[in-house]
Formats: C-alpha cells, structure tokens, sequence
DNA sequence: ACGATGTCTTTGTCCGACAAGCAGACAAAC
DNA sequence: GTTTGTCTGCTTGTCGGACAAAGACATCGT
C-alpha cells in the first residue's frame, strides 16, 4: 500500500518526494476553512467576491466556486440574502441532523440511543434543575398545558415532547450536552408518535412524567428530577418493547425522511 | 425551505409560482443524498461518472461537479483511488472533527466540556465494565505498561490518554455515546498536555486512575469503574484550576489548528 | 429630500477545451 | 504462458469565456 519505492538514493538527487496530488479546490476550501477557524476572519464577515478569491488563489473561479461548495454545506460559510458569502458558525441544527443521519445510514439501534438518553438525559436535568430560568419555566408551563390539550393527537404530542425536553436540554446551559443530546432525540421522534398512536397509556404517563418534571424543575429539586427523568425514560423502553419491537434492532430508514426533510 | 405564501388565487391567472429560488447545484446535491440517504445507492456502491449525471440531471457538467462537492465534505461520497465517486458512509472521526472545530467557533467552556465529559464517560465505563471483551482488555494492559513506560513525555502520556479512553469507549458497544464523547475528548487533549508538562503529580494521578480503571474493568466491576472514573474526572478538574485557569473561559482557539490538521 | 430609473456588480449556469491519470486491450519480450 | 511495454479511450481536474438574472449602487427628475 506504501506507494512508490523509497526514492533510490543513487546519486545524492531524492527530492521526488510521494506525490501530493491535492486538488486545488480542496487547498482553496482549506486555506478559507483556515481563516476563519483560526479566527481572522470573524464570523459574520464577509469573505470576498469570487473574482476577489480567483485572484487571491490564482485559480480559475470555477475552482474557487467548488472549493466554496466545500465548505458551504458544513455551515462555516454562508449566504445572506443576495448570494454574498460571509463567515459563519456552524448551526448545532445542522450538526445534529447529519450527526443523525450518519446514524441511520450506521444502523445504530434503538438500545443505542436509548442508553444515550438516558446518560445524557439525566445529566441534563440536573443542571437544569440547579439553573434553568423564570422565563424557561414558563415556556415549559407553557408546552404542558399544551400537551394536556393534545392529548388526543399523537402527532403534536411527539412535537410537544420533543420540544419539551429541548427546552429542559436549553436551560441547562451546556451546549456540548445540547448538542449530543439532539440526534438522538430527533431519531425517537418518529418511534415516539407511533408509541402515542398505538398506546393511550403512553401518553398519559408521558404527560405525567412531565408535569413532575416541570415540578421538580420549579423547586431546582435535583434528585426529584433526575428521577422523574429516569422514570420517564423507562417508561419509553417498556412501551418500546409492548410494541414486539426489539431495542436491538437498527432504526427505521423511515426515521431518514424526517431528518432530510429538514434541509 | 421553499416555502413563501401560495400564489394568492385572485383572478385565475396564479402561474406565478412560488419562485422556486433553489440553485441548480443543491437541487443536485439533494437528490444524491436522498438516493444514498433513503438506501437505493448502497454505500461502496459507485455512483455515476460526472458525463452521466450530467444527462439524468439536465444540467451542465459544472453543476454536477459542484453539488457533488457539497456532499463530498460530508461524507456521503467518497473517492477511491482514480477519484472514481462511491457512496459512502460518514467517518465518526470526520464528523466528531466537525463537531470539534464548531464547539472552538463557539467558544464552549472548559467547564461545559467537562460536565459533557463526566455525564458520558461514568455511563461508558459502566456500559464497558459490563460488555468489554479480552482483546480489549489486552489493548488497555498495552496501553497501560506503555503509559507507565511514557510517564515522562507529556506529549506522549497526552496520546496515550487519549487512546485508554477511546478503547474504553470502544468497549461499552455504544456508537452513540462513542461520537457524543469523541469531540470533547479531542478538544481536552491539548490541555491534557499542557497538565502532564507543568504537574508531573498530575501524570502520576493519571496513570493510577488509568491501572485502578483497568482493573474494575478486569474485574467487570461497574461500581468500582464508575467511582474510579469520578475520581479522574474530577483530577482533571482539579489540577486544570491548579493552572490558575478558570473553568468558565472559553476553550482556546489554539484547539483549532489542532483540529485542523487532522484533515 | 425622495422615489424612480438605469447601470454596475455578482452570482448561477452554460459551453467548450485540454492535460493528466487510470483502465483495459493489445502487442512484444522473456 | 507470463510478464512487460505501449496505445487508446474514458474520466476527472482545471481553465477560459460567455450570458441571464437579480441585488447593489449611482443618477436623475420631481
């Protein structure tokens, strides 16, 4: 596999070196990625025209033009309104949708993302319950009284857990835990409504689970929390399993309609 | 996101439609993805040369080739040798080095990684207490001797640490909680570094964390693994503030060019 | 001063072209 | 018969130029 002899050190002349057949429009997306992860050029800046990089580069614009797909689709580049580029910051959104779509196409398992709720869940909660905000309570409030009302539509019932605990996830104030909490979350969604469908009884203790949450969050109550949470996901395995479906086996590829349709 | 209100059916004549303002190039790029995503391209399946996409799309060869470097980065197409395109599955460690550089874009704190780190490495250890394998216990008695052999050489000592709780992760048989831990893992390196280079105590603590840690796993002890992992968790945390640093600062960006480098 | 106008700029898309590298076929040499 | 060298397509990477559309900008008339 090790390419090329070692260059035969015959007459002193070895400078042919193995070959560094980088393209040139992964060096021009390499040298933007550069500047801006290293920080000179800030986010919400703008990088400059195409014109203005094919002379910088002293490439052809349709190289620059490729080089710049390269780093649009992984968000360190955007475009206002208008088409022009400018520096950007990578959307957690974003990340946690591919995150979740390398997922699917790994066939990771329901007990997989299960066992990461649950490390990650509860750990949340906690935090949660030390920091979470008057004004974040209140849209919790808010999101139970809805969910009371849906009790009946397993569809918004799904949404509404799955924003309930993105609020939960926001109010404890770690954006590293945020973010590895999201692709698991939006890989249960669609098992979550099929759970409301198909179970009434699902739905009931999901909403109880969240209003003792939603208690224990008001009273910055952490054990109370940290074991409702657990309850909560529990609950979600044993209806799992009152399916007949197995934990062990590989999320649906239906779950990958959801996340493509949300760019 | 092509949304924008229906053309207001005012007096027949609505073919105003939407303005579909989607660039060709995405439009490609979609379609690919969803042809990979949805399964009806396996991955190592080869996808068309750039002539034929070409005619199944309809569209200049130019914008073929830029809506395949949109995917190209994410890692759904990847290039064999003679840069022939195959569909692919994302790389972990391509998407955990994302992830990475957008927590340094970010500017996390030392002490959100942290918390992330103790949440997910207590529930490693104890899924790997339960489920790791000889073989991989063999690699951590390797990795153990050579850590005792190291303890001089932070940078080393710094690879080494890395590598212990990668394998741990490996063991616990959990993808999830694998890539959710991986980035942080990657951005406490270089502090990981800078501590073994100031504090040779704090070398010392590592490598008795490291044989007690092996040993509750020897031993399929997940108490005792957990406890021990606690208690490394909560060295690196003591000796960080040793440093004179504080936790709630952002992570260097210095993380970044070491992010960088590895592709 | 303000709005309508036309012009400039920039992007998205297309066309055509060529060099280099890879794959396979084919002929020559052992 | 196997190996080697060569040749010919095919495919990608790169280039140059071109044009339409849409935003940005300057100008002009009131």
């Amino acid at each position: 596999m090790d390419t090329l002899p070692p260059p035969q050190d015959t007459d002193g002349r070895d400078e042919i070196e193995p070959i560094n057949a980088t393209p040139a429009y992964k060096l021009v997306a390499a040298a933007l990625e550069r500047l801006i992860v290293s920080g000179k050029v800030k986010p919400g800046e703008a990088i400059g025209t195409e014109a203005e990089l094919v002379k910088k580069f002293g490439v052809n614009r349709s190289t620059v033009r490729e080089g710049i797909r390269l780093l649009e689709q992984g968000g360190l580049i955007r475009r206002d309104s208008s088409r022009r580029l400018y520096a950007s910051v990578p959307r957690y959104d974003r990340l946690a949708c591919r995150i979740s779509r390398a997922f699917v196409l790994h066939e990771v398992s329901f007990r997989e993302l299960w066992e990461s709720m649950t490390a990650i869940e509860t750990a949340v909660v906690e935090l949660a319950a030390e920091r979470i905000t008057p004004d974040l309570l209140g849209e919790l409030d808010l999101n139970l009284k809805k969910t009371a009302r849906m009790i009946d539509s397993p569809a918004d019932l799904a949404q509404l857990d799955v924003e309930f605990h993105a609020i939960v996830s926001k109010a404890a104030g770690n954006r590293v835990l945020q973010l590895a909490r999201e692709p698991s979350n939006l890989l249960l969604h669609p098992s979550d409504e099929m759970l409301f469908k198909i179970s009434p009884i699902a739905a009931q203790r999901n909403l109880k689970a969240h209003a003792a949450l939603l208690d224990a969050l008001h009273k910055h109550d952490k054990a109370e929390a940290v074991l409702w949470m657990r309850r909560h996901l529990n609950d979600w395995k044993k209806a799992f399993e009152l399916l007949g479906k197995s934990l062990d086996e590989p999320i649906d590829r239906i779950c990958a309609d959801h996340i493509l349709e949300m760019q």
